[in-house]
RNA sequence: GUGGAAUUAGCUCAGUUGGUUAGAGCACUGGUUUGUGGUGCCGGGGGUCACGGGUUCGAGCCCCGUAUUCCACCCCA
């Protein structure tokens, strides 16, 4: 038997409902707060992900689906959505035409890591991007966004604030740090080494017990931000105890893309294991610069699916539509009229082989069919169709033609 | 990429120190005497015990390898 690769799976069933139950949550509360749907291939450059997603992170460093295509072009396959959305945006001169251009996205994404619960080799995400607003009003419409999204879906949630500062504040912080890691000497574990050379500011979410004890002294870019950037964190934190979002600072919140700048933030469950972050985003004013549009600023957020669909809590399902069946082979032919005739307007679902009633209307109800319809000796010899109403317990007959002359509307 | 655990029916799991035709619950299917479901009662189908080797008179059980899943690390959504 062939099976799926390694960490990549099939959606079917009940987990396709979760799945479009979330999607359709999802993008029509997008769609409310005024942001269009746009696509973008699964597979572009490789370049693209090195230069925005940046070279030091683990994302790019080692665990992209990288491969050389037919035409000797250097090309991966997706690991995250921003960088495609970013490269459309300033693909399509979005970017010279200025104003304010807000999107939503969804879809697959690839990363090659070890796969647990909760972390897929082919994941999706759910993901908004925003372009053209400076104002840190348009970081709180993120974080409400996603909380929206999460209330509705039933999900519980913590958010995570943090600020990472700017290119004023962020220089001098990474000096201060780096001069910290540099006194603590042979202490640290073999990673934070490691990372003071590619990415300081990532030794500050080591998970080293030991490592943790030393940085409780080591300073925190939330203490050492410029007035632009203490007043934008201020006034988002202002924003969010008025919509009553709750959040706990953590002044250890670093993304793992190199591309973020200022409002940080990360959404996690305790409800599924250690893959807990459910959603993260913030600001990133360089990025478009960085992938040769002209300078705007932006900030976007990503949902994972996969993780989220642990956790909704789907509606009661409801009784619709029509199951049809015969008792004897010969009304099959009737059934089949009905069928054709209620799928213009409902759902329709035919039982071809001739049945005792009992049968049918178990049947019926193992689909959730709202009415079961079906035809007997008795109704073959008058024209006419028994109909139950699974919900009310009602029982009716009509005569065949009440069902077919609707192909007349 | 590192370490650990698991894998028996569609699903959740039993299976004694290695010993005949591998079990249960749920699900599926049929019956329950005139044509009434979701919830009674009785029956039925369904397993190369993950895959490949090895040890043994004999392996679901012991050993080795492979695959997958899960847990921790790591990383992140």
């Amino acid at each position: 038997m062939i099976q799926s690769l390694r960490g990549m799976n099939d959606i079917l069933n009940q987990d396709y409902e979760r799945y479009e139950y979330f999607l359709s949550t999802a993008s029509t509360i997008a769609k409310r707060y005024g942001f269009h749907y746009i696509e973008t291939p699964l597979l572009e450059e490789t370049a693209l992900f090195k230069r925005s997603v940046g070279e030091s992170s683990d994302i790019v460093g080692k665990e992209m689906y990288q491969f050389t295509d037919k035409g000797e072009n250097d090309v991966c396959l997706r690991p995250e959505g921003t960088a495609g959305v970013v490269r459309a945006f300033v693909q399509h001169k979005l970017d010279k035409k200025g104003g304010i251009h807000r999107f939503y996205y969804h879809g697959a994404m690839f990363r090659y890591e070890r796969p647990q619960k909760g972390r897929l080799r082919q994941f999706h995400q759910f993901g908004v991007e925003s372009f053209g607003v400076d104002s840190v009003y348009e970081d709180a419409l993120m974080i409400m966004m996603v909380a929206d999204i999460l209330k509705t879906l039933g999900i519980g949630y913590r958010l995570k604030l943090n600020s990472l500062g700017d290119h004023h504040c962020m220089p001098a912080y990474r000096e201060k740090l780096v001069s910290f890691i540099e006194s603590c000497g042979d202490a640290l574990c073999d990673d934070c080494i490691r990372r003071k050379s590619t990415n300081p500011i990532r030794v500050l979410d080591c998970k080293s017990e030991s490592c943790q004890n030393l940085y409780v002294n080591a300073p925190k870019l939330i203490y050492n931000l410029c007035d632009g950037c203490q007043s934008d964190f201020d006034t988002l934190k202002s924003i969010l105890d008025a919509h009553n979002i709750g959040y706990e600072i953590d002044t250890n919140l670093v993304r793992g893309l190199d591309y973020y700048s200022k409002t940080a933030f990360e959404f996690v469950s305790d409800a599924i294991g250690s893959q807990s972050a459910i959603a993260g985003g913030g600001r990133y004013d360089r990025l478009i610069e960085f992938l040769d549009g002209k300078p705007t600023p932006a900030v976007g957020f990503a949902l994972g699916i996969e993780r989220l669909m642990e956790l909704i809590v789907m509606p009661e399902p409801i009784r619709e539509g029509y199951y049809l069946g015969a008792m004897d082979s010969e009304s099959l032919g009737d059934i089949l009229k009905i069928a054709e005739s209620l799928r213009k307007e409902q759902k329709a679902v035919v039982e071809y082989e001739a049945k005792t009633l009992k049968a049918h209307l178990k049947g019926a109800d193992r689909i959730n069919a709202r009415y079961c319809a079906v035809i007997g000796e008795n109704e073959r010899l008058n024209g006419t169709v028994w109909v139950k109403d699974l919900a009310k317990k009602e029982e009716s007959t009509f005569p065949l033609t009440h069902f077919t002359t609707k192909e007349d509307k």
